[in-house]
RNA sequence: CGGGGCGUGGCUCAGCCUGGUAGAGCGCCUGGUUCGGGACCAGGAGGCCGGAGGUUCGAAUCCUCUCGCCCCGACCA
């Protein structure tokens, strides 16, 4: 309501973790001067102008949030239940991260549209399983100007249904098709829990909808989107990923078969970063969409949906942040370098300035320049908001020709010659963005294992929580049947998907009902 | 919905048990000295103590109701 009666962060959301590794901190106990008798006065120096962290080994679920607040990529919007606001640190990321998955889309000839926020609420109920999926978590328009609607207005939590409608009037013949459209959009899921770009109440993703003429077309193009999808989270966020039809219990409510690309975040929690569904007619034949094809036959198309959202974002930081703070790839990263000026004097303020100017110019980099700031200060300022290396400049190096060069994700630094600043910044973050991705990669590798009985796979999930970590990828033989995913549920872990490419062992039999499986399966507790 | 924590300057909190009319640190503003990993000194601005009602001479503090936030759990594209 009034921003008088907001609340601010505290109890479990403050970290009152007080900080370490920080520079030591002379501590005195006395009375100092006048009068506080006996009350012994506390003086801690440096005081810290920001919040430490918590370190990821005391609580990986604090940790995860001190990251998010004090890198400046979002806070809970408190007024709005589990809503957030998305500041400019997290958005520039997120605008990055449109940017390289919108030109794949491009490039994969689809094309933006933009529909309705509203949806008319008996859109929903057109496909039988899409409701049952859905009703818990929609939020409901009842009234609007001023009078009670004959029919509510849900807000979005999907498309399928409204893309279903308009589908049908766009779509006549199989000339029509195939119809490649993508959404940017806002949608709202009433969720019981929600976590800052994890799982929020209101969040941003795009939803690719699209309709073919064959089944077979569309399994290309649900398959082809899961490897655009897997591309830019390698490639791009440096987060690997496996690809897998998820089990039928898993699967998107109203699809035929939903896949995803899983993350392994760093407390060995896994993530669903991105699922492509094959909607097979469903869809098509709850909205009446139909289409004449060559032959002058009528018949449903064939529809896929795909997506991906903010949540990328928190894969993002839980995989490659550490207890300083956010670590973001170079090429997600909306500052790249930071150049933090040093001077002691005022007549060191213009050599050093000119030649940072000069410099940033050619290094792409934003100079620090704040005043009132400490050189400290500024880096660890930078130093907790991701930036792939900062530069630091002050009147020695302007002397030498030279300036340190500092590496976010390994702390290393280096003094170069600033006639190889470019270049060395250019070969550092590809260094950095390599670097990230394998360290990734190993950490999946590391915390991958088999097991071929159920109790192995309870032994090695029971515990395992978001907070205390030590979740594992738990490779199982296990057949794809609701009573199975059931079954694993009771320890709080789920079946993830089902690989597309086996890397282990091949066909087996399933750990609970004998059955010959093809593959091992990816078992593991998630966000 | 269950369990827990909590609403006091911009932020983090103390004060509440044992009512007497609001404090600290950080941040912010001014001036000065500083500046190579969280600087210091001095001065200053800023709060109808989430809301409503009650008890009382007097309420941040006690009582009742209420609104809301955060964490954990159940739930989950």
């Amino acid at each position: 309501m009034s921003p008088a009666s907001r609340t601010r962060r505290k109890g479990n959301m403050s970290s009152s973790y007080v900080g370490i590794g920080m520079s030591v901190l002379p501590v005195i106990l006395a009375p100092v001067g006048v009068p506080v008798p006996f009350r012994a006065r506390l003086v801690v120096t440096p005081l810290m102008a920001e919040s430490p962290i918590t370190p990821r080994e005391k609580d990986f679920a604090t940790w995860y949030q001190d990251v998010v607040l004090q890198g400046d990529m979002a806070e809970p919007a408190e007024i709005v239940k589990g809503c957030m606001v998305i500041k400019p640190n997290g958005y520039a990321v997120w605008e990055r991260l449109q940017r390289e998955l919108d030109d794949r889309f491009k490039a994969t000839n689809h094309q933006n549209i933009y529909l309705p926020l509203l949806i008319p609420e008996s859109f929903l109920k057109k496909e039988a399983e899409h409701v049952e999926g859905f009703a818990p978590e929609l939020a409901v328009v009842t009234h609007a100007g001023g009078k009670q609607l004959e029919e509510p207005y849900v807000l979005r939590p999907t498309s399928e249904t409204i893309v279903g409608h308009f589908f049908a009037k766009w779509i006549q013949s199989y000339r029509d098709l195939p119809l490649l459209y993508n959404q940017w959009a806002n949608v709202i899921r009433w969720e019981l829990r929600t976590r800052l770009f994890l799982r929020t109440t209101e969040f941003l993703w795009q939803e690719g909808h699209t309709a073919h003429a064959s089944h077979e077309e569309a399994m290309e193009e649900v398959l082809r989107m899961l490897d655009v999808y897997a591309d830019v989270a390698e490639n791009v966020m440096a987060m690997p990923v496996i690809k897998g039809r998820k089990t039928r219990a898993e699967k998107f409510a109203g699809a035929v078969h939903s896949y995803s690309i899983e993350a392994m975040m760093q407390n060995g929690l896994a993530l669903q970063a991105g699922t492509s569904h094959d909607l097979g007619q469903n869809f098509g034949k709850a909205f009446d969409v139909t289409f004449q094809s060559k032959e002058g036959k009528l018949d449903y198309v064939w529809q896929t949906s795909w997506g991906v959202s903010t949540r990328l974002i928190g894969g993002l930081i839980m995989t490659h942040s550490d207890d300083k703070g956010l670590v973001l790839p170079p090429k997600v990263a909306p500052r790249k370098a930071v150049i933090v000026p040093i001077f002691r004097k005022e007549e060191e303020r213009g050599p050093v300035m000119e030649v940072a100017e000069k410099l940033a110019k050619d290094l792409g980099a934003h100079i620090d320049t704040r005043d009132g700031q400490s050189p400290g200060a500024k880096f660890f300022h930078w130093e907790r908001r991701g930036v792939p290396v900062v530069f630091e400049l002050g009147p020695r190096d302007v002397a030498s020709g030279n300036i340190v060069l500092k590496r976010r994700d390994t702390g290393e630094k280096q003094v170069i010659p600033q006639t190889e600043a470019v270049a060395k910044l250019a070969e550092t973050l590809e260094a950095m963005q390599t670097g990230l991705l394998a360290k990734a990669k190993q950490r999946l590798k590391d915390n991958t294992c088999t097991a071929n009985s159920i109790g192995e796979v309870e032994d090695i999930l029971r515990a395992v929580t978001a907070e205390k970590g030590g979740g594992k990828f738990v490779m199982a033989h296990l057949k794809d049947d609701p009573a199975n995913d059931a079954r694993i549920k009771e320890f709080k872990a789920s079946i993830r998907n089902i690989p597309s490419v086996d890397e282990f062992d091949g066909p087996g039999k399933c750990i609970l009902t004998g059955e010959t499986v093809d593959r091992r399966v990816v078992i593991a507790k998630s966000y």
